[in-house]
RNA sequence: GGGCGCGUAGCUCAGUGGUAGAGCACACCCUUCACACGGGUGGGGUCGCAAGUUCAAUCCUUGCCGCGCCCA
């Protein structure tokens, strides 16, 4: 018994009450203990972010993948929970400060971090509450967050097992340095781009009237950077350059530092660039931290002459003159900075090579610098040029952890899919440098490292063990700086699952509990001792989970993210678990907008989910991302198809209103109900044809192909031939296998659309409290029946032709009209037979004759191999009737002659397939015979 | 400079060693009792260019042209 829909879908009304439900009732996780686990962790978003369209596109997939699973009885858990992502929820925090004119260090770092905390309580909710508008069925009760104390015990745990094996380490070298930020950051957030600059030349004057070969008392160098020259340390030229030979060893003596710096050979310095001789600046540059390496200078020996923002500070040799000092490195905000002083100070006192160039005219012209396009780096996050810089950081050995990983590709363990990745996995791989992975800030997982006096480092899971380390009585003062937030996001796939589950126990008195990320998270730890957590995790729980759901099954992620999440993701699983974390990693493209252009907040084309699910509903966005999602494309914005989509939801609310209307309810069995009717079999064929292709498509997730499969059944299948079939023929067979068919649809198209699906299967009638969520997959239980699909196949080919005919022809589409069929085959016979009805409903013809056709004016169609006479005197313009039929007969016979020539030709005979051989004669067979029907035609028109 | 990918109907995209498909758009027809967010019919593509392999190439190979991304 069904409950009558109303005329209109309202998608908003039925995602708002299905979602709550579903939820409500656990049924995101029902409890099935002895089913075969399947998992899946959820790439956590920044948790005072908002969801965007990218997002969108990747928990769509995830969310298919989860519901197609549970449906097919599988304990599917998809993980979900936040990260907290260190420098931008930072930044945001820090933002709002500076609009109330107030600032971070105006704050102690405690009170800081507990402010930060506040606003994670604040706006942590919004992404989470923007995925549930989607449709996503995580498991919310196990939601996690990075800086959970179990997950921050899991970092600290990570961080102190690596140093204790040697893969964590503490150097000085230079870094990549955000001055803006103030941080370092990681190769990763660097992002290279092309701007114009200028390339300035100097003379180096050299010392106590040294000359060149040539003469010259002096060398020529050339740099982008100019202002780099007040912490010069060396000017380096190829061993083998002949002009430069003589004074390897020697000195110049800088100008405005009046430092003296050795000539040192290095085969970092190219012959074949400018003047051969390149200066060396190793407490600025990477190159020339490397010369400056080979060149006998140690780290803590190197010059550095800026200060945390970039700005000029004294060298250790005091040589950098007043006016420099506190000059930001270049031109901000329209002042000059040291590099404009340096270059007027160097003009000035003659060291300055101008630039010729020539003008347009051709006229010589002296310009300061010549100009050039120079790849600048810039921080992803802060936006400003990087300066390498040169400071004490903790480092993973990146190159050992990626072993594995490396391996574990390689061996087909774990498969990249689209493959085309792989190479570009490798590639990074297999030149990865050493991780920085401290950063300066302020909120994050505090680095559990502590120094004594000498700067000693003691790395242990507590102050306390620290201690012990040191011994007693040693002064301790912990590492200020927190942990790079892909260090913890690499631990994702199994610290959300419970790892360790074991933790160390905190070694502290009175149970202040350990790390969490120091003071901050001391902090968020008493408050949380007053508030216990609403997910709290039992030690057996914890325990079965792990070992029940990790590894996991699938991890679906942008290829943005393959090296900063997804391969550290690996690293660590290997490293901290021995195992991959999952057998298969899918990578997606990116969702652009309409015109290709990648989506921006500076270029204002951001496409925001929310609206369009506001727009169109939750369910035509998500059929639009799984359709759009083929394999190693990006996605391009295309509203017309999402509204697509949107009537294709409308025609399945339609087509379920008529079954309704006609007494076709729920179904009461997965398997195919008995069916003796040619399109009751057909149709359960077609559902078993369509269930083996939503399988195979989603065993490779091929979201597209998944889409499309079941979009065509419902559509062309379903609705335009099945429901017209049987109209006005409605027996109790077949309301039962209607009722069914439709059942199973709404099975295999809810991991797409769960919220219509849903909301449909409830309205088709009583189904003992058993939402279509945890329904089971389509099992149908039954075959093809080939006679029953030659009967419908042949129905609809015989109508097709009426109609094009008819079309062609101008008569009215519904005029019924008297057949002829002098010689009917089997099958056309019987199925004239068995389904008049349908015949004169669809292709209205009524009645058929077996017999010849009367003489005169009649169109004539054909059905496979049967010929049609409709005689039309008086009605049909016979000219018309003979174009048609001449250009049938045009394209049959220019088929068939060419299927002739094929099949003429000895070698395809023999050296091609027998299949494609045999499908040739049959075509050719087939031409053949139309070719002769068309010519008959053609003969009785006269 | 190195690597990867893309170029198929007006647009957005699938696809296969045997002569090409979808959605939208377009044209014509239809107020057929589920649906105009609908139904029916149709037009439209030398599958970027050139050479090679093959009985057969849009598909495989090479080169070229154009576009995009990543790395240096």
């Amino acid at each position: 018994m069904s409950t009558e829909l109303p005329k209109t879908f309202d998608p908003a009304e039925i995602e708002a009450r299905w979602y709550t439900h579903w939820e409500n009732e656990g049924l995101f996780r029902p409890e099935r203990p002895d089913a075969e686990p399947y998992t899946i962790v959820n790439p956590p978003p920044n948790v005072t972010g908002s969801l965007h369209i990218g997002h969108a596109l990747d928990n769509t997939l995830q969310d298919i993948m989860i519901r197609y699973e549970r449906l097919r009885g599988k304990d599917a858990l998809w993980v979900v929970g936040t990260d907290h992502a260190g420098i931008a929820t930072q930044m945001v925090v820090e933002r709002q400060l500076e609009a109330k004119q107030d600032k971070r260090t105006n704050y102690s770092r405690e009170d800081f971090v507990a402010k930060v905390w506040e606003w994670k309580e604040e706006s942590g909710g919004t992404i989470t509450r923007q995925l549930r508008r989607l449709g996503c069925s995580m498991d919310w009760s196990r939601e996690q967050f990075t800086m959970d104390e179990h997950f921050s015990n899991a970092v600290l745990k990570t961080f102190v097992d690596l140093h204790n094996d040697g893969l964590i380490y503490r150097d000085k070298r230079l870094v990549n340095w955000d001055p803006k930020l103030k941080t370092a950051i990681s190769d990763l957030e660097v992002e290279t781009q092309d701007m114009k600059g200028s390339f300035w030349h100097f003379r180096y004057p050299l010392e106590d009237g040294v000359t060149l070969a040539d003469g010259r008392d002096y060398i020529e160098v050339a740099t982008t950077r100019p202002e780099t020259m007040l912490a010069d340390m060396a000017v380096a030229v190829h061993p083998d350059d002949e002009r430069y030979k003589s004074v390897v060893g020697k000195h110049v003596v800088l100008p405005i530092t009046g430092r003296c710096v050795p000539i040192v050979a290095d085969e970092h310095a190219d012959p074949e660039l400018g003047s051969g001789a390149v200066k060396i600046t190793p407490g600025h540059d990477f190159n020339d931290f490397e010369v400056g390496k080979r060149a006998g200078f140690k780290p803590a020996e190197m010059l550095n002459m800026l200060d945390a923002e970039a700005n000029v500070c004294q060298t250790a040799d005091g040589l950098v003159p007043e006016e420099f000092l506190g000059l930001h490195r270049f031109k901000r905000d329209g002042v000059d900075g040291a590099r404009e002083l340096v270059v007027q100070r160097l003009k000035e006192s003659g060291h300055l090579i101008p630039h010729i160039a020539k003008t347009k005219k051709g006229e010589e012209q002296e310009l300061d610098a010549e100009p050039r396009t120079i790849a600048t780096p810039f921080g992803d996050r802060g936006g400003v040029v990087i300066e390498p810089w040169l400071t004490d950081q903790w480092y993973v050995d990146a190159e050992t952890l990626a072993k594995k990983p490396i391996e574990a590709v390689k061996n087909g363990d774990v498969e990249i899919v689209p493959k085309a990745w792989e190479k570009t996995f490798f590639n990074w791989m297999e030149n990865i440098q050493p991780w920085c992975v401290s950063r300066q800030l302020w909120w994050g997982h505090r680095i559990p490292a502590w120094y004594d006096g000498d700067g000693k480092a003691y790395v242990a899971l507590s102050e306390a063990e620290a201690q012990a380390q040191a011994g007693e009585g040693v002064a301790l003062t912990r590492d200020d700086d927190v942990l790079d937030t892909w260090f913890s996001s690499a631990l994702w796939p199994f610290a959300t699952l419970g790892w360790p589950e074991n933790p160390s126990p905190p070694a502290g008195e009175g149970g202040a509990p350990t790390g969490a990320g120091g003071e901050g998270s001391a902090t968020m730890v008493a408050a949380d001792a007053a508030k216990p957590s609403p997910n709290p995790l039992p030690q057996g729980e914890r325990a079965s989970l792990l070992a029940k759901h990790y590894p996991n099954d699938l991890l679906i992620s942008g290829f943005d993210i393959l090296f900063f999440w997804d391969a550290r993701m690996m690293m660590m699983g290997q490293y901290t678990t021995g195992t991959n974390p999952w057998p298969k990693l899918y990578l997606h493209g990116l969702v652009r907008a309409a015109d290709g252009q990648k989506m921006s907040k500076s270029k204002g084309n951001v496409v925001d989910p929310l609206g369009l699910i506001d727009q169109y509903g939750a369910d035509a966005l998500r059929f639009f991302m799984a359709a759009m999602e083929s394999q190693g494309r990006d996605i391009k914005m295309d509203d017309k198809r999402i509204e697509g989509y949107r009537n294709f939801a409308t025609k399945l609310w339609n087509a379920t209103r008529f079954c309704q209307s006609n007494g076709i309810g729920a179904s009461s069995s997965i398997a195919a109900p008995k069916a003796s009717h040619a399109v009751n079999r057909w149709i359960i064929g077609e559902v078993v044809e369509t269930k083996e292709a939503l399988d195979a498509a989603l065993a490779e997730l091929r979201f597209d192909a998944a889409a499309n499969t079941i979009y065509h059944f419902v559509w062309d299948r379903f609705c335009d031939w099945y429901l017209e079939l049987i109209k006005g023929q409605i027996d109790e067979e077949t309301k039962a296998v209607a009722g069914w068919t439709l059942d199973q649809i709404f099975v295999m198209l809810h991991p797409f659309m769960p919220f219509i699906t849903e909301e449909l299967w409830s309205k088709q009638g009583e189904r003992a409290n058993h939402p279509l969520i945890t329904a089971s997959w389509v099992d149908p239980q039954a075959e093809v029946d080939p006679a029953a699909k030659a009967e419908i196949d042949w129905l609809i080919a015989l109508t097709g032709a009426v109609r094009t005919a008819k079309n062609e022809l101008g008569i009215a589409p519904g005029a019924k009209l008297e057949a002829f069929c002098p010689a009917p085959g089997e099958l056309a016979k019987s199925v004239v037979e068995t389904n008049a009805a349908a015949i004169e409903r669809l292709a209205r013809l009524t009645p058929i004759h077996f017999a010849e056709a009367p003489d005169g004016a009649a169109m004539q169609v054909a059905a496979g191999e049967d010929a049609f006479v409709i005689p039309l005197e008086g009605i049909i313009d016979i000219a018309a009737e003979k174009a048609r039929l001449e250009k049938a007969l045009e394209a049959s016979a220019k088929e068939a002659k060419s299927l002739e020539g094929r099949l003429s030709n000895a070698n395809f005979v023999e050296r091609a397939k027998p299949e494609a051989v045999e499908k040739a004669r049959a075509d050719h067979a087939h031409h053949t015979a139309e070719v002769a029907r068309l010519e008959a035609a053609l003969a009785r028109l006269g």
